[in-house]
RNA sequence: UGCCCGAUAGUAUAAAGGUAGUACAACGGUUUUUGGUACCGUUUGUCUAGGUUCGAAUCCUGGUCGGGCAACCA
């Protein structure tokens, strides 16, 4: 079981650092902002930070970056949590940048010490004219060259309160002509009079991200620190930080954000589906979120699967929901149980069974596995529901299922032959009338007939109702936010269909006592695609979500 | 008209100067009591122009195209 995998080029870096003995073992870590749901593309940050330490020696840690805490809350940390864990991986330490709000406020009066920060009265728009432009230099504040005596009085004074929002800010003093516009004398502390979800009121001031991703990375010794690609021109600031403050020299390797088509995975977007309630929350199953992959059916292992397949790089991409499609399918193949649902019903009357008789027929849980997972009974009786589309009226050459005179063999029971069909007044088909073959009893069949379709069905008679919802993408733009316009322009109408009145086999009526036996049950409905029983089921309203489609070369071949 | 990052089939990703490969998608076929699955096969690619070299996707130079950089966000 030698397979040689290739590594991305980040495992690469770190493979040859431990080779050069650079480090006894690595450690890394993945540092969420609690101000929202983790998406699709956390997943793969989750993946890399967590894999690589699963692969090479070492360990990651999770640490919330909660220096902001007018956006922060302890409701996003939980939810976080719990989708790391769902994926399944383990974080070694529980970290907060906040944890190290008093170490990095020494910090930086160690920086204003050395001459190196400085307090600064401008407001935002005057700093922002001083700045420069990516092709201009900027200028220096009028503040710039206080003494420290004075940035100390000032920055003490900022803590304690004195000062409103806005009014000051600490800045590093590095070069205002600097290429890189980020070493232009950066903030690195600003005054918010807000509640932090978990140092509370202990704190007006609070560290800005540059101030404390780096020097948490060397407070927790982590020695890759992997990041997106926004974040290049960061790193100079960075091992700056990293230099005069003479802490732990932890390094920054920046990869591609991973996007698929037909989603949005910025944060600040999904919260504006979520708060202006295109969606029913940050788990719709429509949501690119981990939760929402979770309540739509996804398994974690379609999930890093997916992550793993589509590896690590440095260029732009736009990855394939088909591509996610297949993970998911591959997966529920294997384990799924088959069952039979009617999502668009027709009745089917079959003449020539006894009126009152029924049966019991057997089908199996999942012919993909030896020993099939077990079997279920089927109650099988005069009258079907069979799905619409099933059935035609004038069928065309290779139409393998019923229609005037057609044959197809009943899943698991009877062969039937169309003889007949009902319509209403406006012409709609309302009812199909077949004959079976009683010698045709699926596992003894004697009849020597050929049929080259199969269909599913369900007995009217022992039927349960249910509710099936029908997922599509929630877009109809590949980006979405690149088109013209806002982005919600682009909401697909019919990302969500709602059937009230499926009706599914016997068995299913068994479905929430199946899934507490199992949390990971699923079923494919045969011929319709794979589903989960939804959080909103109740013992008399059961709740099924379509996670994605069985692939349909029917379908494509008539459209 | 600055600096930084990138460019390999439709998509994503390999090939560390030596046969351009894999997966998905697409297309065709075999099997099939799911028009599913499985299996077999086919199509499609190194942005461009030079240079170095016996040999370049890979190294060098110029160009083109795409992305990023001026939040008291992360």
């Amino acid at each position: 079981m030698s397979e040689e995998k290739s590594l991305n080029f980040i495992e690469e870096i770190v493979e040859t650092d431990l080779k050069e003995g650079k480090y006894d073992q690595i450690i890394t870590r993945f540092p969420p902002e609690p101000n929202g749901f983790l998406h699709i593309g956390h997943a793969s940050s989750i993946c890399l930070n967590f894999g690589l330490t699963e692969k090479f020696k070492g360990y990651t840690n999770l640490r919330f970056d909660d220096t902001n805490p007018v956006t922060e809350d302890t409701a996003y940390v939980e939810a976080i949590k719990k989708d790391i864990a769902w994926l399944g991986f383990k974080w070694e330490n529980e970290n907060y940048a906040s944890d190290n709000f008093d170490t990095l406020y020494g910090y930086a009066v160690k920086l204003i010490e050395k001459g190196l920060a400085y307090v600064d009265d401008l407001n935002a728009e005057d700093m922002a004219t001083l700045k420069g432009t990516p092709t201009e230099p900027g200028k220096n504040s009028p503040f710039r060259d206080r003494s420290v005596e004075e940035n100390l009085d000032l920055f003490t004074r900022m803590k304690n309160g004195e000062f409103p929002d806005g009014s000051h800010t600490l800045r590093a003093k590095i070069d205002m002509t600097h290429v890189n516009m980020i070493m232009r004398d950066p903030i690195i502390y600003r005054i918010k009079h807000a509640k932090h979800h978990r140092t509370g009121d202990a704190w007006c001031i609070y560290p800005m991200y540059d101030f404390a991703h780096g020097q948490s990375d060397a407070i927790e010794h982590i020695t890759h620190s992997v990041c997106t690609l926004e974040f290049i021109p960061h790193r100079d600031l960075y091992n700056w930080l990293i230099e005069k403050l003479e802490i732990y020299p932890s390094k920054q390797y920046e990869f591609a954000r991973k996007n698929l088509n037909y989603t949005v995975t910025s944060k600040r977007k999904l919260l504006q589906l979520v708060n202006e309630k295109f969606v029913a929350g940050w788990d719709d199953p429509r949501m690119p979120t981990i939760s929402g992959l979770c309540r739509r059916g996804f398994t974690p292992s379609s999930i890093r699967n997916f992550c793993e397949r589509t590896g690590i790089a440095k260029r732009e991409n736009l990855i394939e929901y088909s591509l996610l499609e297949f993970f998911i399918r591959e997966d529920l193949n294997k384990t799924s149980w088959r069952r039979m649902a009617v999502l668009d019903p027709i009745k089917m009357v079959i003449t020539n069974y006894p009126e009152g008789q029924e049966e019991m027929l057997t089908g199996e849980n999942n012919p993909e596995v030896e020993g099939h997972d077990g079997e279920r009974q089927i109650p099988f009786s005069r009258e079907l529901w069979i799905e619409r589309e099933d059935f035609m009226e004038e069928p065309p050459k290779k139409f393998f299922r019923l229609g005037p005179g057609l044959m197809s063999r009943l899943k698991s029971a009877y062969i039937v032959r169309c003889d007949d069909f009902v319509k209403d007044a406006e012409g709609n088909v309302t009812e199909i009338h077949c004959t079976y073959f009683p010698e045709s009893k699926s596992g003894e069949d004697t009849s020597g007939l050929k049929v080259k379709g199969t269909m599913h069905w369900v007995s009217v008679k022992h039927a349960k109702t249910a509710e099936v919802r029908l997922y599509e993408r929630l877009f109809t733009a590949e980006e979405p936010d690149r088109e013209e316009g806002d982005f919600k322009d682009y909401l697909n109408p019919g990302s969500l269909v709602v059937l009230k009145n499926a009706y599914i086999e016997a068995d299913l009526a068994n479905a929430q006592q199946q899934l507490a036996d199992n949390p990971d049950r699923r079923y494919q409905f045969i011929r319709k695609g794979y589903f989960c029983l939804d959080a909103d089921s109740t013992a008399e309203h059961l709740v099924f979500n379509r996670t994605v489609t069985l692939k349909d070369t029917w379908a494509k071949l008539v459209s």
